[in-house]
DNA sequence: GCATTTGCCTAATACCTTTAGGCAAATTAC
DNA sequence: GTAATTTGCCTAAAGGTATTAGGCAAATGC
């Protein structure tokens, strides 16, 4: 009996791609066990159990948005900043639906302490740098990027914006172009 | 054998509060049928499938939310008008965290169409009436109001703004400042 | 009151999750 | 290089959820 070389990593990213191809919630153990071509039983000596594998790939999906975040960031500043950290999340919601999915799973605080999520944090104050903001503003500002970019992407792939003149891209554009505007400008208290 | 008085409306409306109980994603069949003490098929006389009660629990969700926005906007306009939606759409996610949940799947077009959902793109149309905008600006605003309002409810509801100062709430208050000052000076292209 | 409809039940199938225990392949120790 | 050990995948089994088919009794209509 030859054996299929399974670990936690290559599971977790088959999971990666399996949650691309049909849905984050559509990725069960049995599924990915069919993908390997083994018994479901067979990856619970690799896994704990499926939150296990739904926390993998929550996690392996903090680590390249946050990966790609940073190397958007590299060498610009202000709105160029903004715009390229933006696309970014958009990006990647667009062509891993399913790893975004996962990256918004709620993770119990430990892990989450412990994940790309930190970095996520960091960059967004980076972005501000290129702005006029100090605490507490920046921290209201940084809940308020997180929103935008968060709400309007998941909207997005929602459909919310199908079927509907101007088209979704334009949208992004210009609510870029405010979010820009409403930094430089942030209302006093 | 005494009946348990089923149909399609008391199951939604159940479902909904398991759903605030327990959260969406862990309302099952059987589990309301649990609820009601009657066995699982009994439920299917009354519901199609599974998709079929979580679809009537957000539409229930959508209804709701919509007649609560138009509440508050009555008699309301401009930022007092912006403000006071806006804190339905938070209220309503705290108070019912299951049912806000269920408002976010996403629904097949016709039911879509058919949906509350679009009295919420009027309402937000409504509050933009106080403020200066022309299309496509307006479609471009509705957009983003719609972002930050899910976007910030559902990064909150997630534990995105716990555990660190300031607290949410003022967040969310200096947000929508910000949003009204976005309004009154939307840029120009 | 009887016929019909309706509502809930039992039974059965199928899939997903998870644990326990076994055997063979890979690794390590000598 | 073989023996001992570890490791990896398997079979088996139990329990939960979804869904369909067919049956009997309660409610409803005339």
């Amino acid at each position: 009996m030859v054996r299929a070389g399974l670990n936690a990593e290559r599971l977790t990213q088959a999971g990666a791609e399996l949650a691309d191809e049909v849905g984050f919630d559509q990725v069960t153990v049995s599924a990915l066990a069919r993908r390997f071509d083994v018994k479901v039983a067979s990856l619970y000596s690799h896994l704990k159990n499926s939150d296990d594998l739904k926390t993998r790939i929550a996690l392996l999906a903090l680590d390249e948005l946050a990966e790609q975040g940073a190397a958007a960031l590299a060498g610009r500043a202000g709105k160029d900043a903004l715009t390229a950290f933006a696309n970014v999340y958009r990006d990647y919601a667009r062509e891993h639906p399913g790893r975004y999915a996962a990256a918004q799973l709620r993770l119990d605080p430990e892990t989450a302490a412990a994940s790309a999520g930190v970095k996520h944090a960091r960059m967004m104050r980076a972005i501000l740098r290129g702005y006029d903001l100090t605490e507490p503003d920046q921290t209201h500002a940084v809940r308020m990027l997180g929103s935008v970019f968060h709400g309007y992407v998941s909207l997005e792939m929602g459909g919310g914006f199908s079927h509907s003149a101007p088209d979704s891209q334009e949208s992004w554009s210009r609510v870029l172009d405010a979010l820009d505007a409403l930094l430089r400008n942030w209302p006093a208290p």
